[in-house]
DNA sequence: GTTATTTATTTGTATATACAAATAAATTAT
DNA sequence: ATAATTTATTTGTATATACAAATAAATAAC
């Protein structure tokens, strides 16, 4: 029942905070090998997606979409920008995001990344139990938004 | 349907990566704010109870149980012994944990925060969801371990 | 019209975690 | 008994993310 059978009282490993946190390190672990052909983090790449999708895009809209703080897009949008796959446009208070050329080249590239993810996990438990599980978690996330 | 009306093809806050590390952030801010009263971080507290409860206990079976990397679990102790609530014994190349009598006497004080944590996510969640959630987790983690 | 408040973004800094390499002890093979 | 391998832990370094403060523009209050 308990993993380490040494252990007394071995509860916390089934504890919410130590579960949820590992259920979100080992897909992280999966998205990063899928997005590994794309030369991109998972976060980037799905940054990065959006701007294409959305180009001239706010980074507050981005905050939302992603459910990251303002300041962590800042530091994603830095390093894409970097590489020269977006661009930053700046008109008073509010700042515009574009994809460059080689950022808009690279759509397909990502699109399949995404699909691989997708297929990795999903392939391990099973597409009904996946879209399960989004549908609960992010049900669970909007409740706890309070 | 999108939180965020202006973007098109708003599908990614729903995906999977975005849906795990969202629900695992909002997690850990709850329990950050439960453990807040012990002035420890929620790893550090974890493991500093089953310290508490495994005297002797070596960073292998903490990692395992607490399904945190070897290194991490180092880290973690270091602040830990830093803070006098727990020592570390070398014999050979094995080290073994104890709490100090610091560290035993914060015991009830980290129940009651964990209990807090408990009712605070179980408060916004009902503790029947709550409950399923952490199965459910638990278990897809587990699959996911191939 | 100037001042105060709000909003959007960025910057400085901190935390949690991991990976890979280093160390050192224990075990196995020869 | 020595050499090779495995195991446990630590150290150096990197990444993702966040919070709080700073900046700067827009809006509201007077």
């Amino acid at each position: 029942m308990c993993l380490v059978k040494k252990l007394a009282d071995c509860r916390y490993h089934r504890c919410m905070y130590f579960v949820s946190n590992a259920l979100a390190r080992k897909m992280e672990k999966i998205a990063i090998e899928a997005w590994k052909p794309a030369g991109l983090s998972p976060s980037h790449a799905y940054l990065l997606m959006l701007v294409i999708e959305n180009p001239g895009v706010q980074p507050m809209a981005l905050s939302d979409e992603l459910q990251l703080q303002p300041s962590t897009i800042t530091r994603l949008m830095e390093k894409l920008e970097e590489k020269k796959l977006l661009v930053r446009t700046y008109e008073g208070k509010q700042t515009n995001v574009y994809p460059s050329s080689k950022g808009k080249e690279m759509l397909p590239r990502l699109r399949q990344c995404n699909a691989e993810f997708f297929l990795t996990y999903s392939g391990i438990l099973g597409k009904d139990e996946s879209s399960r599980l989004v549908q609960t978690m992010s049900r669970i996330t909007d409740k706890l938004d309070v």
